[in-house]
RNA sequence: GGGCGAAUGGCGGAACUGGUAGACGCGCACGACUCAAAAUCGUGUUUCGCAAGAAGUGAGAGUUCGAUUCUCUCUUCGCCCA
């Protein structure tokens, strides 16, 4: 027998399907739309096998459905701005361009290695000019309905490159290349006012039927909506402070009031400006990372002020008012009232200080003198020592009740607040889309022009300088608009921006007047199905939908709110780690198998410490490279393993066992492919029976069943179930008809996850038709001789093979007749029967 | 600390709305082919037990004729937020 050679018939059919344009897609109004989407790599220089699973999974979608006749969209691009290409083109000192070009077009071949059903006339990379410069229009459409503003705001500051930091450049609260301590700064910074849609992104969570929950409770942690009270606090100790305002959620705890704490970026902070002690406090703080994990990690600090705060249920009352590094500016109004009985963090903050530490909520099952002691009581309970507000359900009722009171003594009023922030979009970089504006001398700001656009990035620039480049490039920023000297902003746009709205450009992807063609949305969008890892569940989502809302603010053709219909998010590759005996990390190439022990290649007498199987990291050297594995094992066989044994929902452990068993099943269903042509030759005159197309109908059942679901991993299973039936039963004589006909189907189901394969052996096998996804005959999919349990005082005793819909009489007596079972009845009173008919019996006695 | 989720053989994982636990794959064992090995094919493979049988889905309880599935408590792990 002839053995299969995958990499001709892969490189044949790609090329079938790249002549041909077979996934090429144009509007049909006739036909009903599926948009499969997968979100698009970034071109870090060759695909690895997160990617290999990602497209995979969407592959196999896409194909599914185009067999059921849908229109589908299947595209791919490139996110190809940010900082790699930057650090890259640092490093080797070439050009940004050219090296995400290059990746480009490397990880391009890689992908249509995989035989994947891209549109690729579609494809687009946002950092081309033809993709930014619409980007750009959006940013000025943006600016024009007020949802862009600028504002100073604090980034990671590395004092020695004079640039700023990403948070994830800040390791340990040092600068990842320079190691210097990072500083905060403050900086002019651009933001799209994303908090003004706080409400409507939270509301529209509700209609997203087909994410995942927990996508969605990610999102709506992270817009974080807190229902409060904004208290205005009075002031004694400086004539020119009368009140701070302070947002709360938990007004009842006010008779538990010890301090009150300002950010110490709060307006109150100019009265200390000359204080030294202040100052130095403010240095202090400043060394703190941005991140609010960095706040909550670090030592709490305060400086305490010659102010003191009254307490608004009771003038008697007075507190201390400090400024700690613990409360943001941007949170609430960067003022916090302290209650340390019911806050860890008050609390911390009343041991450091010591301070008063009031119980004013007692558990449920505690007594009124509950006193809290080692720790804050953050919980629910009753209300003591509270006066009035004694003996109220917190936090349901007390808080409730006491914004009332605050109400009705104007001394505050019942307050919504949102966690989330604007989203700053400024990078002081130079691989990012140029943000369209530009200021004159007086420093005010000017959109770009229309007709001036694309604001084109500078080439051949040196990235060697400190700071931002395109701060260096004087030429590039001298701009004349109107006549009037102007110098261009020379932040670029954080690369978040561009994957808001790719999936747009997809639908339009040539259009030259616009983002899109309102045209293509209407049919395309919203995205039916999209795919990707759930490390953008917030961000990327989040802002998308934003996004959508920004195009449709004030605009009555635009009414797309949500751009993702069905979101699925898939797990990761994870790989064995091995270290060697000094503790470094061993590549899995380097390794070698003798008596099922791990030995390293070069050295066979020194033994590798395996590790757990951990996400496949270039630090870990655990990866595998997509390639190779392509190379040595095929497409198809690839796509089969990076499928089967674990939901593409979870994490997959990539194992060359595994691998291999893909390879072999394909040659394996390479000899039935050649089996079933010489019995289709032979041509029998009678079926042997109709056990073949009974089959065939309960695997088109269960493999599409599994294809809705998301449960591919089961396919491959039931393809293995399929394989060694076929094998056993091909030989029993059938019919030409009967063989074609349930043959074709087979090859059709298994077509969307091995391609390559299945078009080879419809082609030789000559099958005529149309070729659409078969359906089942529900008739024969039941079976006529069933197995239903025989349970006795509810442990199974045996099985009784029977006709469909027998009576529960009839299954008695036949139990009776069997002594294996009947031995247990015997002589014994039966109390009860339970009958589940076709299923089971449970006789008890 | 809070939220969400998970836990099933030596391993990855199946089990539809409560009804035969362990599909399918890997690994392992035995057998066939072979001088031999590899490849391939076949058989077996939850544990204990010679067997009849018994136990068994992280631990403990509960509901039920019947629980991997539902409820409660706990343990461990993962992810997100802090």
């Amino acid at each position: 027998m002839e053995r299969y050679n995958f990499k001709l018939t892969e490189e044949k059919w790609q090329k079938i399907w790249e002549e041909n344009k077979t996934f090429s897609t144009k509007i049909d109004k006739s036909k009903k739309k599926f948009y499969c989407l997968e979100m698009f790599p970034y071109p870090s220089g060759k695909i690895h096998m997160g990617h290999v699973r990602n497209y995979t999974i969407g592959d196999v979608l896409a194909r599914y459905k185009i067999l059921q006749g849908f229109n589908v969209l299947h595209p791919m691009g490139w996110d190809s701005f940010g900082m790699p290409a930057e650090n890259a083109a640092r490093q080797n000192n070439l050009d940004p361009k050219t090296w995400t070009e290059k990746n480009i077009s490397k990880m391009k071949s890689q992908l249509k290695k995989l035989g994947l059903s891209i549109d690729w006339d579609r494809e687009i990379s946002t950092c081309s000019d033809e993709y930014y410069k619409h980007q750009q229009a959006f940013f000025l459409e943006l600016f024009e309905k007020k949802l862009v503003y600028r504002k100073e705001n604090y980034v990671n500051w590395d004092p020695v490159d004079e640039t700023v930091l990403a948070n994830e450049q800040v390791i340990d609260g040092r600068g990842w290349r320079s190691g210097a301590v990072v500083e905060r700064k403050k900086l002019n910074q651009w933001f799209f006012n994303i908090s003004k849609f706080s409400q409507d992104l939270l509301d529209g969570l509700d209609n997203l039927d087909y994410w995942p929950n927990k996508v969605k409770t990610m999102q709506k942690n992270w817009i974080g909506k807190s229902f409060g009270c904004e208290i205005d606090f009075k002031i004694e100790g400086d004539l020119s402070v009368d009140s701070i305002k302070c947002f709360t959620t938990r007004p009842d705890t006010l008779f538990g009031f010890s301090f009150l704490a300002l950010s110490p970026d709060h307006e109150i902070s100019k009265l200390y400006n000359e204080n030294i002690d202040f100052i130095k406090f403010k240095e202090e703080c400043s060394k703190m990372g941005t991140t609010e994990e960095a706040i909550a990690v670090g030592e709490k600090i305060g400086f305490k002020t010659n102010l003191m705060a009254i307490n608004p249920l009771n003038p008697k009352l007075k507190v201390p008012v400090y400024f700690a590094n613990f409360v943001l500016m941007d949170y609430g109004f960067g003022a916090v009232f302290g209650c340390p009985a019911h806050d860890q963090r008050d609390f911390d903050f009343a041991k450091k200080y010591d301070l008063e530490i009031k119980t004013v909520v007692k558990p449920f099952d505690e007594n009124d003198d509950y006193q809290v002691k080692d720790e804050a009581y953050p919980g629910p309970g009753i209300i003591i020592n509270s006066d009035f507000l004694n003996n109220l359900q917190a936090p349901d009722d007390s808080v409730i009740e006491t914004i009332k009171i605050l109400e009705k003594k104007k001394l505050g009023k019942k307050q919504i607040n949102y966690r989330l922030k604007d989203w700053g979009v400024s990078r002081q970089r130079y691989w990012g889309c140029p943000i369209p504006v530009a200021y004159d001398e007086n420093g005010n700001v000017h959109s770009i022009p229309n007709s001036m656009l694309p604001v084109k990035l500078p080439q051949n620039i040196n990235l060697n300088v400190k700071g931002n480049p395109l701060d260096n490039q004087k030429e590039w920023k001298e701009i004349v608009i109107d006549g009037k000297k102007m110098t261009r902003e020379t932040d670029t746009l954080d690369t978040f921006v561009c994957s808001s709205w790719y999936f747009l450009r997809f639908c339009s992807p040539k259009e030259k007047n616009y983002g899109f063609k309102q045209n293509d949305i209407d049919y395309w969008m919203p995205v039916d199905q999209y795919i990707g890892g759930v490390e953008h569940a917030i961000l990327h989502l989040l802002y998308s939908r934003f996004f959508m809302r920004a195009i449709g603010y004030n605009n009555n053709n635009f009414n797309l709110t949500e751009p993702f219909y069905g979101l699925f998010t898939q797990g990761m590759v994870c790989h064995e780690t091995y270290k060697d005996p000094e503790n470094n990390w061993v590549s899995p190439e380097e390794i070698q198998t003798i008596d099922g022990k791990k030995y390293l290649k070069k050295d066979k007498l020194k033994l590798i410490k395996v590790g757990p199987s951990e996400s496949m990291s270039k630090s870990k050297k655990n990866t595998i490279d997509p390639e190779n594995i392509i190379s040595n094992y095929g497409a198809d066989a690839a796509r089969l393993f990076i499928l089967s044994d674990s939901p593409p929902e979870k994490d997959v452990q990539w194992s060359e066992e595994g691998i291999v068993s893909s390879f072999k099943f394909v040659q394996k269903l390479w000899n039935l492919n050649s089996k079933i042509l010489q019995e289709i030759k032979k041509d029998h005159q009678k079926d042997y029976d109709n056990e073949i197309t009974k089959f065939t109908n309960k695997l088109i059942k269960k493999i599409t069943d599994n294809l809705e679901n998301f449960s591919y991993n089961k396919i491959i299973a039931n393809l293995h179930e399929m394989h060694s039936f076929l094998l056993k039963k091909i030989e029993k004589k059938y019919t030409k008809k009967t063989l074609i006909e349930n043959y074709k189907s087979i090859l059709l189901l298994m077509s969307p996850v091995i391609p390559h394969f299945t078009n080879e052996c419809l082609e030789i096998i000559k099958i005529k038709g149309a070729v659409t996804w078969p359906k089942y005959n529900e008739n024969l999919i039941q079976e006529d001789q069933i197995n239903i349990v025989v349970q006795i005082n509810g442990k199974k005793r045996g099985l009784i093979k029977s006709k469909r819909d027998i009576n529960e009489i009839e299954l008695f007596d036949k139990i009776l007749d069997e002594s294996t079972m009947s031995k247990y009845i015997k002589d014994k009173k039966i109390r009860k029967k339970i009958f589940v008919p076709n299923k089971l019996i449970n006789i008890l006695t």
